[in-house]
DNA sequence: GAGTTTTAGTTGCGAACGCAACAACCAGCG
DNA sequence: CGCTGGTTGTTGCGTTCGCAACTAAAACTC
């Protein structure tokens, strides 16, 4: 399988408690609070984050753009990106149009029924957000978020931007 | 901005500035570790997380367990546990029996094969987890679980176990 | 004890997923 | 140029998922 490490680097180490018990609530809790959301969308008839996402990602960068510039943010794989872009496009959220630097490709353009679902989206998206993380005041959730950025390895981020 | 609160229902509110930075983190970082850790059993060529909660939670039972008594700790569905129980008992890691007191349903025993494939993932799955939580001490872990907890509404939990 | 409601669990079906293979193009080098 | 290797994105196929409808048994009602 793996090869060894040269040294005693990692010796198959047991989490601690205390990291087992990180383990268990980031489970449950992202879940739940991912669950709740889903949720809302779907009561209010829209389609799911992913969707939004990508939507959302596109009016940010406030040009058409390419797939393998969106997976990346997006934490997603190039053909569940791809897919996931059939469906937007026969639903008329999204457009391939040409690239004429890289004929591999194409660039995603956001059409003006895209803009709108992304708005209307966002209405319910954000109260729904706000509702499922209603438990922790504003000093727990900076002191959360720099504990998980921290656990994931992320660098001072400075995102002002919505979701 | 907002100063009604005993108004009428929900004033739709937007989430914080805190609190967006709460979602961003928890949604990347709780996919980054346990893609981390998926990617690691299957790498050794074992089956994903939930076939090892599921074993998990029947060996701690320590006898043979309702699939609705399985279910709301997993958090998971009744249909979905169905189709689960369906591959693993024919894997043959779980066995389904009769149940007398209840005709309707029936009892998931742990088979040995499904007791020997719980540890073999653990000498797995503890070594990932303890790798993809790395970046934090114990008693920044004890404070993110803590955290976590609270946002999930989760009191007190004392859980002593793995996963 | 017949009739109704609730609960436990399964299933048919269409949609979505993961993987590995693929076509198409770019870029570098002889 | 022709060849090789890497990148970009898609697709065939088998598996899994989510929903709603379903069977069966228990529990509750009169």
């Amino acid at each position: 399988m793996r090869t060894q490490q040269p040294a005693l680097k990692t010796p198959a180490r047991i989490p601690s408690d205390a990291l087992q018990r990180v383990w268990v609530a980031l489970g449950r809790v992202s879940q739940g609070v991912q669950c709740e959301v889903e949720t809302a969308l779907k009561e209010a008839g829209f389609p799911e984050l992913s969707w939004y996402t990508v939507l959302w990602e596109l009016e940010r960068a406030g040009t058409p753009t390419r797939p393998k510039d969106l997976a990346v943010p997006l934490f997603i794989l190039p053909y569940q990106l791809s897919r996931l872009v059939d469906r937007m496009e026969k639903s008329g959220l999204v457009k391939r149009i040409a690239c004429k630097e890289d004929k591999r490709g194409h660039l995603l353009e956001l059409t003006a029924k895209g803009l709108a679902l992304r708005k209307a989206m966002w209405a319910v998206y954000a109260p729904a957000m706000d509702e499922a993380l209603k438990r922790i005041n504003d000093s727990e959730a900076l002191e959360l978020a720099r504990l998980l950025n921290k656990l994931g390895g992320i660098e001072h981020v400075d995102c002002s931007d919505k979701a």
